[in-house]
DNA sequence: GCAAAAGTGTTGGAGATACACCCATGA
DNA sequence: TCATGGGTGTATCTCCAACACTTTTGC
């Protein structure tokens, strides 16, 4: 309709809340801002959206860029756009959070001329513009997801325990899981097969390996 | 960052799917397109996001321009935003959907100039846009919520029958309901309450008229 | 042989589903 | 008195949660 100058400063973006385990613990990326506002600060990695770019292509853009990996599991979470959530000019971000399986999450330093780190969740740093309620909306989605689909499973990589795939679910709701029930829950799913490989580690019996049956597929249940 | 010049000729904007249930059907609001593109044609309303308006703000008026309602449930529903659907302009566009409570949905004639109108969700015109999309989407989105949230109870006016709150989830689930199990079912929510009135209708006994205990308020639950 | 994690079955209870009859009213 | 929708209770079944012991290995 009407072009109005206000478009001059309109900048419309991507945020991307990048999960992953560490160590046993729920983590994501951030980046250190180069430039103002909140200089310095904490955010999360994004990018400016292209003329002819699609958003979740610009996710995937940022989200190569400052990580190297590309492939995981994206989906788009809410877009924000009060005026206001940047003192400078008009931002409108479209929010996606990604979940990157823990046997690839080198960062390919390269490409990351800023500062890139991982934080558990549990310990954030204060973080640019309006970026906390971001991540606590994506938090939030994640755990909702983990009880009525598949998501979780996009954490593993390619051969994995029933035991890790245990430990991821009781480090994303924080609570301990029943060893039976979660077996037969994880295994009436049908979206896991054993590969028939067997993980010797430590001075215990090695445990069998799975793999997932259709690789970044995740589904709905119940 | 950066300031580039396509920056002119990118728009953003919301675009709104208006449901209600009329004559036993769930219908949505489409107006129709003075301007090319998609001149004509059927669209879902909406309106271009302000430079100093929120992007729910945005929707709540667009929504009060083109119906003359205003406080009903109104969520963000996805954000839609490929190059090129739109033909003559980069569009980025912020979906929401809103449910109007059957007891009023009289248009305000005035405010419209363009044609609006009440269609059957299973009899639409060919929409502009990406709208089909849309629409499919915002259906689905109101049939997985219908089961884990009491969102279907922003359909009923002030005061409204058992028989009535179950109507409106047998037309939007497409399939009949067993009447004491939904009772059971909308009794236990604890979400509405009885106002001692009774409607009567026709040749048989009176039923009773209950309220919403939180007007407004849509509960998850289980 | 012992420590440590892998692996497996059964039972009870809660909640969902299925189902049929009486009630109050207007014509 | 009959047709119409309003209103209620119970038996059954299914699924989930709780729970303890045996197996295999490394040291």
């Amino acid at each position: 309709m009407t072009q109005s100058p206000w478009d001059r400063s309109l900048a419309v973006t991507t945020d991307i809340v990048i999960f992953t385990i560490r160590d046993r613990k729920l983590e994501l990326l951030l980046v250190r801002r180069a430039a103002a506002p909140f200089q310095g600060q904490w955010a999360l990695p994004g990018g400016v959206v292209g003329p002819d770019e699609g958003l979740k292509a610009c996710a995937t853009r940022a989200l190569d860029e400052q990580t190297g990996v590309s492939g995981v599991y994206l989906e788009q979470l809410y877009t924000f756009g009060d005026p206001g959530r940047d003192p400078l000019r008009r931002v409108i971000s479209i929010a996606y959070y990604a979940l990157v399986p823990s046997d690839r999450l080198e960062l390919r330093a390269s490409a990351a001329p800023q500062a890139v780190g991982w934080f558990a969740l549990e310990q954030l740093p204060p973080l640019a513009f309006d970026h906390c309620e971001i991540v606590a909306l994506a938090h939030h989605r994640l755990v909702s997801k983990l009880t009525y689909s598949t998501i979780a499973f996009q954490f593993m990589g390619e051969k994995f325990t029933l035991s890790e795939l245990q430990a991821v679910h009781e480090i994303i709701l924080a609570q301990r899981v029943d060893k039976r029930n979660f077996r037969k829950w994880a295994l009436a799913l049908e979206q896991i097969e054993p590969t028939g490989e067997e993980r010797r580690d430590g001075k215990h019996r090695p445990a069998q390996l799975y793999r997932l049956k259709f690789p970044g597929r995740v589904e709905i249940i119940r």
